[in-house]
DNA sequence: TTCTTTCTGCACCGATCGGTATCTAAGTTT
DNA sequence: AAACTTAGATACCGATCGGTGCAGAAAGAA
């Protein structure tokens, strides 16, 4: 069995599709789906409309790659979050991270899973919906790993998992809506702050 | 000085403004201002576009006394809030208005002020400009609300205005977000709840 | 009646949308 | 060298965008 990866056949790829992919990113977390045209990505991505077509399907798929990245890059700080060992470390991380990646200096402002995920056209719609699973799918990573927190004794055995999660959720929504306002870091980080003040006690 | 109001010369205008603009609002609220094409709106209104054009200007016109009557409609419970005579019942109000407006059966999930306010292409930046206004205004009143609780000793003289109402708006924007997910009315009044639960005591 | 204004309806404007087609040139395989 | 694939550039597709122009009818004021 030949398992030996050849090269394929005809001219290489003149560019590099992860920093293509990586453009394209900020361009949809800045503009949105429906805002961001492909003459926006394209020129920003340094390839022509072609190239993007050939390299990535279409701007549909090329939206939902890019929110894989951003997943893996800049919204990493989630999956780091989850990983600590305290129910309460849990949610300050997932919270000081979110007041980060949304106020990152070189990055627009807010978080592209919220950007343009809100109102939409006709032609919107399939990123809305891929953008309301994302969030639906961080919530329940967050209530999973809060129900093992209460099973642990982590969390009072009283504590709600659910409810937990979406507070958690909603205040990052809501720091990202403030970003997008212009909100400094730091002015989030009390606001955060201010969030787990009421953080249920061991 | 003769101020009586005669009828305008002409044929008189053969439908309701007020209610024509009622629709446009609610295609706002759900589309966004780029997500609503004239179509949309004007089929929603019931008029041409020459009708529209005439009597709100342009879209952008049409969008900003949509967000006016929004203010006095839907958005009336922060006003309302706002009178209450404790910090703590503005604050509590004003989340459970949120939450209703935003949850409010036979009207679009979310909130037209913060849909399509976060992400917009180069048409859509002066209704979101107008729109993080909207979101600035509303926080400067929460602000000189909770200011004036300070001064009556209604807070206690250590709370720091600027943030709780940074913190209250966040919330209400983050319940925004979630509703548009899917979030029903109760699961958010309990997020609500737990957002004042660490309101600072008298 | 005459004037004025707005009505409805439809065609139309230039611009942009997402997406393709076509060409030549270039690089890597077999 | 032949086969293959991609790059770049440009022009184009039908559809839709926000916004107008024009026609004729309708209704109130002069």
């Amino acid at each position: 069995m030949e398992i030996t990866r050849r090269a394929p056949i005809g001219r290489p790829r003149g560019f590099d599709a992860d920093e293509a992919l990586e453009r394209a990113m900020m361009v949809f977390w800045q503009q949105g789906y429906e805002g961001a045209s492909l003459t926006d990505l394209t020129s920003a991505m340094g390839i022509t409309r072609k190239s993007m077509y050939a390299a990535f399907g279409n701007k549909e798929t090329l939206f939902r790659k890019a929110l894989e990245r951003y997943t893996e890059g800049p919204a990493a700080y989630a999956a780091r979050a989850l990983e600590k060992p305290r129910a309460r470390e849990v949610a300050t991380a997932f919270l000081a991270g979110s007041v980060s990646t949304t106020t990152r200096p070189g990055c627009p402002a807010g978080c592209l899973g919220v950007q343009g995920s809100l109102a939409a056209g006709d032609s919107g719609r399939a990123a809305q919906d891929a953008l309301i699973a994302w969030r639906d799918d961080g919530r329940a990573l967050l209530r999973h790993r809060f129900q093992q927190a209460v099973d642990e004794g982590d969390l009072p055995s009283g504590a709600d998992p659910e409810l937990l999660a979406r507070y958690i959720m909603t205040v990052a929504n809501g720091i990202a809506v403030q970003a997008v306002g212009g909100a400094s870091r730091s002015e989030l980080q009390q606001v955060a702050d201010a969030a787990l003040r009421n953080w249920p006690p061991v």
